[in-house]
DNA sequence: CCTCTTTCGCAACCAGGTCGCAATTGGCTA
DNA sequence: TAGCCAATTGCGACCTGGTTGCGAAAGAGG
């Protein structure tokens, strides 16, 4: 095999700016409730609340931040109860959910979800394009056989500004 | 830059079978405990079994397994103390904590640290060795001033026998 | 507006750790 | 080899993040 220079980058970047409307990025919330009726399941205010609090931003975000969001409007809606809609949500194929450290996983739309590399000192979480983890896959796939799933858990790190500090 | 074919490997690997001798790789329970005593620390059984348990073997062991192991022997030695030690070798350095997926850490000595490739499916977690991140790292520096610490945090995916089978 | 399920709110529970505290003990000094 | 004092221990309570069993409530087709 060719081996190139150990410190040369693979891949370049540019960062897209075409992205002017955000969310509803494949679906909405109504189409999503109509995917949740044809399977038998219920349309209920507690879910309904839960997709427009996922639609409208994609920030990570954990299911308590969620609950403090949609007990805003509806206080008796229980945290376990938005456990469970998440839950059924990701079994949908409508969201998937990161663990980007120690701590609460955190939820977004399926359709905006991409990798992260997250300073372990500052926590600051780093959205990665995929074209970054290109590498990685190919040669996890023809070593070991592994094809690689890199947006489930973030890559652990120093960012910028925490790497020349001490190790604590 | 000078693109590669994107679904070629960017390095080569062979197994490494020259290590008969494992463990006592760089420091001997002793020489832990010398370093501890140097510090104003204690040299205590639990402490000392702790290293004993930790150099015996190199897979990796959770706070509970290497308590159950301790217990053995001394059955009062709390869950508590384990994880108290744990932290504090730790921070002496002598060894180090990785998470391979949900559920509990994983402990063993800094001298045999690695990465792992982990099975969301099967939970096998393969060893990697660290060039399969050269590249990431080198990129991930490149594009973010980001440095990846790929041991502190297991690659999810999915294995050889279980990529073909069911999301769930 | 009835009936059959699904879903909900709630409280209890669980895993994996962390912490405060009083009792114990290592290790230096005499 | 006894005494002293800080480091460490065992223990139980507590914490976060999440799951579960249960009876009550509420969708949705008839």
């Amino acid at each position: 095999m060719a081996d190139q220079h150990p410190d040369a980058p693979t891949w370049s970047y540019a960062p897209d700016m075409s992205q002017a409307a955000p969310a509803t990025s494949s679906a909405s919330v109504e189409t999503v409730l109509a995917q949740l009726r044809a399977r038998g399941g219920r349309v209920t205010t507690a879910r309904r609340r839960l997709l427009q609090a996922l639609f409208e931003s994609s920030e990570h975000r954990t299911a308590e931040d969620l609950a403090a969001e949609i007990q805003e409007l509806a206080p008796d809606v229980h945290i376990s109860t938005i456990y469970r809609n998440l839950d059924e949500l990701e079994r949908l194929g409508v969201l998937v959910h990161a663990h980007l450290g120690h701590g609460p996983a955190t939820y977004h739309l399926s359709s905006v979800a991409h990798s992260h590399l997250v300073c372990e000192r500052c926590g600051v979480a780093i959205e990665a394009p995929d074209e970054l983890f290109r590498g990685l896959a190919v040669d996890a796939q023809a070593h070991f056989g592994f094809t690689i799933d890199p947006r489930h858990f973030a890559v652990l790190g120093r960012c910028k500004d925490c790497s020349g500090d001490t190790p604590a």
